[in-house]
DNA sequence: AACAAATTGCAACAATGTTGCAATTTAAAA
DNA sequence: TTTTAAATTGCAACATTGTTGCAATTTGTT
């Protein structure tokens, strides 16, 4: 874990330090989605909260996380996958929150559906978030 | 304008009162979503801040207007359809973003796409939010 | 080991959201 | 129209969340 880790944070051009690699290891180890308060409480008050902003800031503009849309005012973070890169992500599938557990998760096999725009619309990003119950609650 | 905006309240059982008033005329004549934020902007300064977030707070809950999921750290309001009833919402369209202005609208026209879960899950609610840039901007 | 660059933590601050309570306003009665 | 109870507002105080500058520490490299 340790290894993939770094090796992740090295391929971003990120140097290796105790709070990037204890907040990617946080998002490895969780099921779902992150938000600052959650990594604030997992990580055992060890780290600044700035330090936690500007880590997730700079695991968003690597593309190393995303972040997924709520309705709440909180934002959620995620694991990208393998193939993000920098300013380009490729998050193209449905996030899914369930109101029994308060989970987030990424459901990775869904794709998002294409949307057909009025004329003169043009779309860079869809972002669907579902909200329901999760096969764990049911 | 101000005979529609009466009849929204009363038929939504809240008393009809200066912010309430102003507020709904707000989202009338703006285009888009508003932000709390905008609206005490908007307003003038003329409402206590806990008095905005009281009234929106209200408009929720009898469905008089809905919520917009973002990923940045706002949340963003907008009128719901005539058939939104208090506890159910039949906000059944495609929001958007438009990266130039700012502005985010609903396309009322544009149907969620229905969105085929994995075995298990149960969904009650699907939020499709497009961002690109909008027809005014093009 | 030594150095430059990057990162962290602190402090101070700004913005956003919440709660209790007294004063005011609303809606409906007399 | 005046009175009255209930609802709403504004204030104050507070909690949470997010931002910025800067000195101290840590990292990666020579």
């Amino acid at each position: 874990m340790d290894e993939a880790v770094e090796h992740i944070l090295k391929r971003n051009l990120l140097s290796v330090t105790d709070s990037r690699r204890k907040i990617l290891e946080l998002f490895f180890n969780s099921q779902g989605a992150l938000s600052h308060g959650d990594i604030e409480k997992k990580a055992g008050e060890k780290f600044d909260r700035v330090t936690i902003y500007r880590t997730l800031q700079a695991f968003l503009e690597k593309g190393i996380i995303h972040n997924i849309p709520t309705a709440e005012n909180s934002v959620l973070y995620a694991l990208c996958k393998d193939d993000c890169t920098e300013g380009h992500h490729h998050d193209n599938h449905v996030h899914f929150i369930c109101n029994e557990c308060g989970n987030t998760i990424c459901l990775e096999n869904v794709s998002i559906p294409s949307v057909k725009l009025p004329k003169g619309f043009i779309s860079s990003q869809v972002d669907v978030v579902v909200s329901g119950v999760c096969k764990d609650c049911k």
